[in-house]
DNA sequence: ATTGGAATGAAAATAAGGTTACAAAACTGG
DNA sequence: CCAGTTTTGTAACCTTATTTTCATTCCAAT
């Protein structure tokens, strides 16, 4: 029993009355739009009274109106939801409930989610702070996003000069802002069981007159009314933790975009670093 | 003023508070139609009374909730109405060729080539393993890899004990393999330009008979003869470096199987760092 | 025409939704 | 750490929506 409205209607049509049949004309006029509102008005737009309506939705099998709304509505979703983010067995030769599909269909659907939420513009102005070399690029980070701060910073390191890394969880850190100056760029990483050493850091970059870059979750560190750009990823999924990807992807789009932007500069400084690399056989020279 | 809601919201933003916040997440989660059931039912969806959402749409210049929704439903109206589904875009906002559609589809193309990858047996296996509480875990990471691999420490720290975090690219990293035995468990992390060091890492392991879980890219680094598991993700993207995303949420998944493996262990051990954080005052109360 | 049965709508009863008032909780700035 | 401010939730209230009851209307068959 779980047919479209559509359907049902079709399926009982013939059974109907002519109050009814007024009904349904009008309902399936505007599918599935009109059955949305209240019964009385679309009692009203019928031409019927609204206990007809009602008595008509339990004949098709739901239990009052409320449910079949609830129907009408989850039809809808399904017309209108992005296709890729409603296939949920990404590991084929994986069990339909396993981990690895749920997971990942969150993930997806956290992606699509940062992704539409992200302004171009104030990306772009972002890249553009990054990838200025008169103004050195401070990094912090704090328990769980330490890792993460760190991988911005090795790439943005190789890409540009004036590049710092601040582990906000230790109070070490203002040792490491001794020479921030103003019109200086500070990103901070703080998502949930937002930490105070972090925004401490933050109230203390933002004195200094310094721009931050945030990037945060959904619910937005308190950080943000300090921020002058705010860049918030979708973090939750089927666990007891939180989930960096969106956050990872959002980081490496913009170490991608920074690197364009740099590029004449950015080609010259990894030729540097191959070179001193090779000097100290670091990777293998095959496979 | 007859502007979409999301766009309202959008404007808004900066100036939300936590509950309002939430709110908008989630209707923005799945927009529009988590907003077109009662106000009750979003309210408790979002996890805040419905007088907090009542006060908020008159924020956003509805005379009530009702209005509101009226204003939802015309917009998806219009949506649906509309013939040209565009959905080709992750952000709708950017231009068609921006950084942030070109990476994302090419993030997004990984994910999914590195799913179809994996063997769930394998998974399962490994996940076992990592759950095991009676063999201790270290995990290697190089250059690139280090931030992954302190990542999946952090957690597995807090899921169960001995959990051994190593620099491979430090050479320091014999010391701290020193009390290595037979049927311990290695994690490696080692993606392309191999490095030296690490694979001297692998062999140093197998050598002591551990076993090797290897975590690396599609076209294998040369521990995986050495490694009793290996999972590769794609990396490729369309900029001078590789994407880490595919292997985050592999690393995530496996996190989040593992402790789902270990649960009535880890809510104890979560329960304890819960209380050191309490008294030591590391989180905000809210916000 | 008359009667029985189904269909319908008006009105009342009930339930749910939405709003307001107020007190508690949390954050802010000294 | 404390007073003042803001935010939030609880409880009571009012409003609207939905369902039930019941009298009326309509229709078909005698």
């Amino acid at each position: 029993m779980d047919d479209t409205v559509q359907e049902r209607l079709k399926r009982v049509q013939d059974s109907l009355t002519r109050a009814e049949r007024q009904v349904t004309g009008v309902i399936l006029e505007n599918y599935p739009m009109s059955g949305l509102g209240s019964i009385t008005r679309l009692a009203e737009k019928a031409g019927v009274s609204s206990p007809t309506l009602a008595r008509m939705v339990q004949k098709l099998g739901y239990s009052g109106f409320p449910e079949f709304q609830a129907a009408l509505r989850e039809e809808l979703e399904a017309q209108i939801s992005n296709p890729i983010a409603k296939r949920d067995s990404w590991s084929e030769t994986a069990p339909h409930g396993h981990i690895l599909n749920r997971f990942t269909d969150a993930v997806i659907g956290n992606i699509r989610q940062t992704l539409a939420g992200v302004d171009p513009g104030e990306f772009d102005a972002v890249t553009a702070m990054l990838a200025d070399e008169s103004h050195p690029v401070y990094i912090a980070g704090g328990r769980i996003t330490h890792a993460l701060s760190e991988y911005l910073y090795l790439h943005l390191q190789v890409i540009r000069k004036g590049v710092h890394h601040i582990r906000a969880t230790s109070n070490a850190w203002p040792h490491a802002l001794l020479d921030l100056e103003e019109s200086d760029t500070v990103v901070i990483y703080d998502i949930r069981r937002y930490e105070n050493s972090t925004l401490k850091l933050a109230e203390f970059a933002a004195a200094k007159g310094a721009r931050i870059v945030l990037m945060t979750d959904q619910w937005q560190s308190p950080i943000s009314r300090l921020a002058e750009f705010t860049f918030s990823s979708r973090i939750a999924v089927p666990s007891a933790w939180d989930s960096t990807v969106a956050m990872t992807l959002l980081s490496e789009t913009l170490i991608a975009a920074v690197q364009e932007a740099a590029w004449d500069r950015t080609r010259e400084r990894m030729k540097s670093l191959e070179d001193m690399f090779d000097a100290a056989r670091i990777f293998r020279k095959f496979v």
